[in-house]
RNA sequence: GGCGACGUAGCCAAGUGGUAAGGCAGAGCUCUGCAAAAGCUCCACCCCCAGUUCGAUUCUGGGCGUCGCCUCCA
């Protein structure tokens, strides 16, 4: 069995085939840049990325060419920027830098291609040609559309039929075309808009030729794969198809459409409105990346999903434990086979079932859970051999590179959460001890530390538990945890 | 009004026509003077009703409920 996905376009489970034999085409629709990335951006592009990274496996071996635009002109951009007397190609490069960087700090691989719109004006407005040409668009007063009533299978993709569209009555009035269906190609430009050459007047794109244009232009059509967001079907691809499939003697122009499933946060769609809109950028500051991939690795990718504070709280405690767990293995080392086939047939087939991430990382918790078996049975390096495969392909392998895993040795630990302690630490856990130690020139933390170890060794000696858990209680009021164990105490710092 | 998704343990969540993965939380145990840390173990009959079936959480129909899209949107 191979992978299988589910076609957005036949509303059903098929295999995954690509035209050119190994070789994977895939284009994604990408951001406009013109406000804030949030996290549902970075959900659907996530899983693209997984996606990817799993086709590019040993195990589907394909060679992967991944196309991911970037709509970097649109009335908001123009907007935004009228409003802070600057231009639009500024908001856009503001926008976007950040949320690149967001994207490499989540792990995101950057795109073989990131065509800009704007790059692709002499590609669009041949379209556009094309499209005129053949009786599918039509010049008006303020720009050219798109003549929805002449391409019969308009709604296929989105099961929307237009007589019920029209009945909807929600689709904004437009004097200047011929139906309220009928779609911008191209925009004319008004006097302080931004303008590019068309034979048809000065103008920009309008948003859905960009991706037709662009996927033509980089991939050639038919592809193998198209994909974005859920909210995306309509109109957006809907309009791709139109404008693509009327250009083609052979339609489908992608033989698979995936869609991701959109992201709630606190139970809300996101919105300024709502309050619950927290830009990307700053949510990664307050939560671990790799928790964040993990989370969503924890919901199928088509459902939608609600993020909370308690969700990322509870990926975060379990991606540690993963963690500590394959610092275990490493720990342990030894053996090479068994290669854990079962498990990895496991991960393998849960993955080809429509990207089953949910069970695939179950496997991963699995291993994690029987690391003692594995130690005693002397095959630990291979163990973790495996989940460092499986998190490679959910993007999570930073977070197993031995660097990371160090982070879990107590000295590490110890010595990352040290350097934490202020300036104050001292003096704090002077007064933590009243006078039940008196730490008389000491400067250091780790001496003070040592110190009141010493006292409470001898306390314990002395069967004195009671001052023995008062110093104990002590360190931990200013962030010290202790271990006890045969060879002595160690200590470790922990966040306060 | 139209289209669609979803409703599984306290929370998140996967999945199958034959009695339900995984994560968080919780409980017990081991260890410990007591703890902490770590490890081990335990923890659900799947919204309601009707039908199909030898058998349904999984299929069909109905109901209730939640959410999304139909306007820019990943």
């Amino acid at each position: 069995m191979a992978l299988r996905l589910h076609n957005t376009r036949t509303r059903t489970v098929e295999p995954f085939r690509t035209l050119e034999p190994g070789h994977a085409r895939i284009y994604v629709c990408g951001l406009t840049p013109s406000a804030e990335g949030h996290l549902g951006h970075a959900r659907s592009f996530l899983f693209f990325d997984v996606l990817r990274r799993y086709l590019e496996h040993p195990r589907n071996g394909y060679r992967v060419t991944y196309v991911k635009n970037v709509t970097d002109v649109d009335d908001r951009a123009i907007a935004t920027a009228k409003a802070e007397g600057t231009t639009f190609d500024r908001v856009v490069a503001r926008f976007y830098e950040s949320f690149r960087d967001s994207m490499r700090t989540l792990g995101v691989r950057e795109p073989d291609q990131e065509p800009y719109a704007t790059q692709f004006i002499p590609e669009i407005t041949a379209m556009i040609a094309e499209l005129i040409e053949r009786g599918y668009a039509y010049v008006s007063e303020d720009g050219i559309y798109y003549d929805v009533a002449k391409f019969p299978r308009y709604g296929r993709l989105s099961g929307k039929n237009v007589e019920e569209l029209l009945v909807g009555a929600r689709i904004a009035e437009n004097e200047h075309k011929h139906d309220p269906l009928d779609f911008a190609l191209w925009k004319f430009a008004k006097p302080d808009e931004p303008r590019w050459d068309s034979p048809w007047g000065a103008g920009r794109p309008g948003w859905h030729i960009e991706c037709s244009a662009m996927s033509r232009a980089l991939l050639g059509v038919p592809f193998d794969l198209h994909g974005g967001g859920y909210d995306l079907i309509f109109p957006h691809h809907e309009n791709e198809i139109a404008q693509s499939e009327a250009l083609m003697p052979e339609p489908p122009m992608a033989v698979m459409w995936l869609h991701g499933g959109l992201l709630n946060f606190e139970g809300r769609k996101m919105s300024k409105s709502l309050g619950n809109f927290e830009p990307l950028s700053a949510l990664l500051q307050r939560h671990d990346p790799m928790a964040i991939r993990l989370l969503f690795l924890q919901t199928g990718y088509q459902k939608p999903m609600n993020f909370t504070e308690d969700s990322i709280g509870a990926a975060k405690i379990a991606l540690e434990r993963l963690q500590k767990a394959a610092y275990r293995l490493r720990a342990a080392g030894g053996g090479e086979l068994p290669a854990l086939d079962a498990e990895r047939t496991e991960l393998f087939e849960a993955l080809d079932n429509d990207m089953d991430t949910s069970r695939a990382l179950s496997v991963l918790f699995k291993v994690a859970g029987a690391t003692q078996q594995f130690a005693e049975g002397g095959n630990a390096a291979a163990a973790l051999a495996f989940v460092r495969e499986g998190a490679e392909i959910f993007g999570l392998g930073s977070a197993f590179a031995d660097t990371a895993l160090d982070a879990f040795s107590d000295e590490q630990r110890s010595q990352s959460a040290l350097a934490a302690l202020d300036e104050g630490f001292v003096e704090r856990l002077r007064e933590r001890l009243g006078d039940a130690v008196h730490l008389n020139g000491v400067a250091t933390p780790e001496a003070a530390i040592q110190a009141v170890i010493e006292a409470r060794n001898a306390a314990r000696k002395a069967k004195d538990f009671a001052l023995s858990d008062r110093l104990r209680d002590a360190l931990a009021a200013v962030g010290i945890a202790l271990k006890d164990s045969k060879d002595g105490t160690t200590w470790t710092a922990v966040a306060p």
